[in-house]
DNA sequence: GTTTGTGAAAGGATTCACAGCA
DNA sequence: TGCTGTGAATCCTTTCACAAAC
């Protein structure tokens, strides 16, 4: 097992720093904040400013910027146009990334048209359905190719991102054919739990679950009414 | 401040126990499974099982479950039907719930038609659109109604649960308009921090942001190929 | 004065490991 | 023997609090 010191800068051109998880996940969520600040004029701002932009503590902003080894002034603040670049370069968005989608169905024909990824530099390449009476169709200035051709699709555009927006009875079939053609990141937005071989990366997104657990709250509060009246005055 | 012991059980009709946050979040993952192995015939499942059906290891669903203080049999497991009845029960899904949905242009269009909804027990009640041209619009069987509207349509569904999937630059304005009509639960999907007054539960969904954190990791494994590889094999 | 960067403390969540029961 | 339930240990995350820097 190679010992690792923390955040080695390594000889490459892109020194990728080793971050936390939860770090990592609130990244984008601080460079929309930031590109807002920006588009307003704002050349600096400070963690507290950040962190109720973003709701969370100051704290928790600072260090999660420390963990970049982005440096901000102290008595003043961040530059706002240097965390811009800096963010951006550790979340890889300074290339374009290519997606492939697969399932146009509600959702996917949803995803195709949002305009969330273009606008953070995804490009959605290719889409895909299994439906042959969907072949051909042009959605959001895609044509939609049969499943038969997703490795083709693949190796064409040179994607490394899938979307998978088919039922979920399909969905790991998609997702084998997927990494089959040498894709290494799927988001996944069927509602059942795909299985991945290690070195692929893979995130699911369910609408249902997230439903589910408002439920919960929703419920607990109703029954356990002097808790939730503790929690609410807490 | 008053003390509380552990799982109390409350008098009243429904004692919802206090569960950890990471375990509400992946009982809706277990009963998705349960659900399965029941229409499959299966009578029990053991921790091992199901915790290879949902991707995690098998002591964190055996805690998971004894926090609900549903016991299994020890040398068999857990009997499905008890479990599933167990689980629906804690999350409130015994009960159905109604859901107002606000914004219906590509991807509310998709969640109004989402099957996933209305198999978990959640009814789309109402759909508003702040477009005065889509107004009286049918979708999935319900009318588009103006935004002005929001207030009297909670109030005539008795909805408790706001699905926001507006442009970003709407979603603080419908938040606040849910909120005031009495919404205590609500679920984002439009690209921006939401601010709620304490007693509102609030969640998100942003799927750019999803992108961006695999972005991050496909980057990182292109930047950092020592890593990559020491993850992979490790 | 203001604000960052960061050790230290506190709090959760996960994993380990095993006693206890069927 | 097989599997659950759970204290203990470990790891990760958040929060605190303050010295250092502007």
């Amino acid at each position: 097992m190679t010992e690792q010191g923390p955040v080695p800068p390594r000889g490459g051109s892109a020194p990728v720093p080793r971050l936390p998880e939860a770090t990592v996940a609130r990244l984008p969520v601080y460079l929309r904040a930031l590109h807002e600040l920006s588009e307003d004029g704002r050349r600096t701002v400070s963690s507290h400013e950040l962190a109720a932009l973003v709701g969370g503590g100051s704290a928790k902003v600072r260090k999660d910027l420390s963990h970049l080894g982005t440096y901000g002034t102290r008595g003043v603040g961040y530059e706002v146009t240097e965390l811009v670049g800096h963010i951006s370069g550790v979340l890889g968005l300074t290339q374009h990334w290519s997606v492939v989608l697969v399932g146009v169905g509600n959702l996917g024909h949803a995803l195709a048209g949002y305009g969330g990824f273009s606008a953070r530099g995804f490009r959605v390449a290719a889409l895909i359905d299994a439906d042959p009476a969907r072949a051909g169709e042009v959605i959001a200035g895609q044509p939609v190719r049969p499943l038969a051709e997703l490795a083709d699709a693949v190796a064409e555009t040179g994607v490394s991102i899938g979307v998978i927006a088919t039922p979920a009875s399909a969905a790991q079939d998609v997702c084998d054919r997927l990494v089959a053609a040498g894709v290494t990141s799927i988001l996944n937005f069927a509602p059942v739990v795909l299985q991945v071989p290690p070195g692929v990366d893979l995130r699911k997104v369910d609408l249902a679950v997230e439903l589910q657990i408002l439920s919960f709250h929703q419920h607990r509060r109703a029954a356990g009414a002097v808790d939730a009246v503790a929690e609410a005055t807490a």
